[in-house]
DNA sequence: GCCTCGATTGACT
DNA sequence: GTCAATCGAGGCA
């Protein structure tokens, strides 16, 4: 089942934590999320918005639960979603996938065999979902590109400042 | 226009 | 452990 709205017009924090256990999906290449990090707006001197950026954070103001696709060193694309209502900057950006389905897929566009490579990392996930430019400022709600409920509960999650991640879960990007 | 640097990765020593 | 790759946004002129 798709993700509503409503799951992302939440405090940050809160969605980053919520999103560990859901399913990112791409069509018919998905994994499971195991790690997440948040954004906010101006208070986070980490975050986009606390620049006085105007085109690339500008999603991160808009409406809840659309993507924020950020390119950067040359050739890396990061994945977010936007958080809190519409006019409050806020995004979590996925860190790293267990890949489910779609993963000889996901083999052939990161040209490796090795299954803890695929996806363990921001900008290894947004490759081997083939997440691109043309996602940015996409709704989650329809369209491809989606976020899925799932069963499992994020009680084991843990925090580190705010990062956030499934405990003992191989997935997990290092450092 | 020109210059700098980034929410990273992977290849190499 | 170190470092190059590589391009668009943002700052400055």
């Amino acid at each position: 089942m798709r993700l509503k709205r409503a799951f992302f017009e939440k405090n940050t924090e809160i969605v980053a934590r919520e999103l560990l256990g859901k399913i990112l999906a791409n069509g018919p290449v998905a994994g499971k999320i195991v790690e997440t990090e948040a954004y906010f707006g101006e208070k986070d001197p980490a975050s986009h918005a606390s620049a006085k950026s105007k085109k690339r954070s500008r999603v991160m103001y808009g409406p809840p639960g659309h993507a924020y696709v950020y390119f950067t060193y040359g050739n890396h694309w990061m994945f977010n979603v936007v958080t809190e209502q519409k006019g409050t900057a806020g995004a979590v950006l996925i860190r790293s996938l267990e890949p489910l389905k779609g993963i000889e897929f996901m083999k052939k566009r990161r040209k490796t065999s090795n299954l803890l490579e695929l996806c363990s990392g921001p900008a290894k996930l947004t490759s081997a979902l083939a997440i691109g430019k043309t996602f940015n400022a996409k709704s989650l709600s329809n369209g491809p590109l989606c976020i899925l409920d799932s069963k499992e509960k994020p009680s084991r999650a843990k925090e580190e400042l705010l990062r956030f991640y499934i405990k003992g879960n191989k997935f997990v990007s290092k450092k």
